[in-house]
Formats: structure tokens, sequence, C-alpha cells
DNA sequence: CGAGGGCGACTGACCAGTCAGTCAGGTGCG
DNA sequence: CGCACCTGACTGACTGGTCAGTCGCCCTCG
């Protein structure tokens, strides 16, 4: 996927990404044609051809850097020395300001890759996979402490724990208004909140 | 959408209707093409046109008729007289069904409209949400009764509650091979127990 | 002077939607 | 009863437009 060893103009390159996140996110991927990023950049149609094979190895590199870092960080955070819980709070934390800082990119990851079965999702299907086992592992090592009870698998609550997340993002990607920094905050305690804590009372 | 009145030839149109389905779910909505569909159906391309306005009415027509009908059931299981717990049992076990009896089906409401922001998931707003309010109604019923906690907000609850459901069958939509009759079963529990019970030991 | 970043007109494939026409079954009239 | 006419379901070749990707050229910098 484009320049692999030493980089070689990081300027153009990296204006094309950006040019392509705010694109995709505006009128999404399919509906959006390559002269619409080239024109975003300000950079001719053909440069985005110097830099990428085709208009889906755009895609593939946006969400390849930031999923990767996002699975380090998830594994970071098991590594910590701090209640299962609170695991599970860093890791909707640091994806609730992910799309705080970058609403766009969360956008078009979540709604060209992550939840689009039929396209890149399934090429990417290992990557988003690696996420949820270490979720799941974040969930199984609470319930070796005690922490957590035994009642579903790891990978049931890991599923349900990323999934309510999305829904929340994917409810203010619909909104596509501004959204305050209390429900940002709130967000982070009401996802934790329901899936550690329950409903009943 | 083509003849409201008495039925005229229910045959083909539902032909037509079916064999989008197969189409859809096995390409996605953008990949095929109009020819897809008349040839699963065994019939001409002409005819799709002559029963439906466009290529996107057909996936319209194929979501509102089953979106509706959940949404129906979802409001008739809030006025059964039985704990809120089981009503949201109850409504985790028929979209379960509903995929167990017909994955296609299932597979291109979610990925070409529930999840898919940019084109009919926008479209279908209004539908959609209609969904998560009804849900959200059983989780106030059961905060006002004292069976929930108010520790978050019913529409937050509600979106955590689909949001788990909408995952697990993205989970098996990918898998793509068949899940077992077990695995259904157990999912419906998997998901109340996660939601109502929590994970803290 | 040549390597390679940068340019954008062009092409070939693809496909939603159109439309002119066929045909089977129904209706009314002599 | 049967002939003429009508209706609309049904057909599929064709069109118009779109767009990813190519290619040959230019221009700058070392």
């Amino acid at each position: 996927m484009a320049s692999p060893a030493k980089a070689p103009a990081p300027d153009k390159r990296r204006l094309i990404l950006d040019a392509a996140v705010k694109v995709f996110a505006r009128r999404g991927f399919t509906q959006c044609r390559v002269a619409d990023i080239a024109d975003e950049a300000g950079v001719a149609y053909g440069l985005v051809y110097h830099y990428f094979r085709s208009k889906d190895a755009v895609l593939d590199t946006l969400f390849l850097e930031r999923w990767n870092v996002m699975v380090d960080v998830i594994g970071e955070v098991d590594g910590r020395d701090i209640p299962a819980a609170e695991k599970l709070r860093a890791v909707a934390g640091f994806i609730v300001e992910s799309y705080r800082h970058d609403p766009e990119l969360m956008k078009v990851i979540i709604v060209e890759v992550t939840r689009a079965a039929n396209s890149f999702g399934r090429t990417h299907l290992p990557e988003i996979r690696r996420a949820y086992d270490r979720i799941a592992e974040i969930v199984q090592g609470g319930m070796r402490t005690g922490e957590f009870r035994g009642a579903v698998t790891p990978h049931f609550a890991a599923m349900a724990f990323y999934g309510a997340i999305e829904q929340v993002l994917t409810g203010w990607i619909f909104a596509d208004g501004p959204v305050g920094d209390a429900e940002f905050d709130a967000a982070k305690d009401s996802i934790v909140e329901t899936i550690c804590g329950g409903l009943n009372g």
C-alpha cells in the first residue's frame, strides 16, 4: 500500500489522506468520486494514483492507521494494574475521545469499514476481530479475579460492550449536529455503568 | 410503490422481492445489478421496473415490510402484564428468531439499512428511531416499577440493548456459516443477562 | 540533464432506467 | 357464438451518464 520504506513526500500524501476523510465522511465512500478527493486536497486527479494503488487503498490506509492504534491501546490498558471495570472505562473513554477529537475519521471507520459487512468489513475482519479479542481478554481477566461473574462468555460480553459503544457513536453520526462535552463524558460512564452494573435494581 | 388497492398479480411481485433478498444478501445492494435480481427471479429485466419505481424502492419495500412488523411486536410486548426484564427477553427473542427464520432478509436489513448511515439508514431514520423509542419505553416502565434502577437514561439503555443484539447478529452475518440452535437460544439469554444483570459479581 | 513529483484529458467498462413492442386474456357488440 | 378491440403484464435491446484507472507530458530540483 504505497511507499513502504523511507517516506518520500509526506506532504501531499497526507493531504490526500486528510481530504479523503472529509469527503468520505460527507458523502460516503461509494457516493464520492476520486476527483472529489483530489479537489478537496487541492491536488491533481492523477496524484491520488501516484500515492495509492486504488480508491480502495486510500480507505484501507485510513482504517488501518487508526484501528491499529486502538488495538494497541486496548492491549496497553489491559496491562495496567487496575480493576477490570476501570480497564473497560479506559477503553470506552479512548474510543469516545477518538470521536471527540476527529469525528469525521471515526464516522468513516465505523460506517465504511466496521459496519460494512459486504465490502471493507469483510476485508478487514481479522483486524476487527483482534479488537474484540482484546476486549474479551479484559473481561476474562475480571472474571479470573472475581470482579466479574461468569454469567456470559467473555467473548459475548466483549460483543455487547463494543456493540453498545458503536451504537452510541452511530447515534451521534446520524444526528450529525455538534454533540456537547457533557454528553461525551456522560456516555463514557453510561456505557460502563450499563455493561458492568446492569439495569436490575 | 405499485398497486395499492386490490392486489392484481401477487406472484411475480413477490418473486422479485424474494429474489432481491437472496441477491442483496449474497453480493450487497450496490454490488448487485438489477439484472441479477431479474435473473434470480426468472423474470425479464423490465418487469422489475413494472412493479417498482427503482432499485432503491425494492430495498425500501423489503425493509419496511419487516421493520414495521418488529416495531409492532415491541409495542405489543410492552402491553403485556409481565416483568420488564421478561419484555426485553421477548424482544431479544423475537429478533433472534427473525434471524433464525430468515437470515438472508435480516442480513439485508441490518447491513444495507440499519447500519448504512450514508444511504438507506438516513432515509429510514424515523422508522429506525421508532424501534429505539419503543424499547426505551419498556425500560422506562421497568424503572417506574422499581424493577430497574435509574443509573442510565432509558434511551441510553435502549441503545445499548439494541446495539448488543445487532452486534451479535453481525457476528453471525460475518461468519456466514450455519449457526447452531444452541447458539441462538444461548444468545437470547446472554443478551438479557448482560444488559439486565451486568458483569459485576 | 534526468529522475520523479505532479498534472488532467481521455478511455473503456459498467449499469440504472427507458421504451417500443409482443402476447394472453378479457369485454362488449353484432 | 365469434369477431374486433382493448388492457396491461411482460420482454429485453438500447441509451445516456458516470467514474475508476491510465498515460503521456510538463516542470522542477539536484
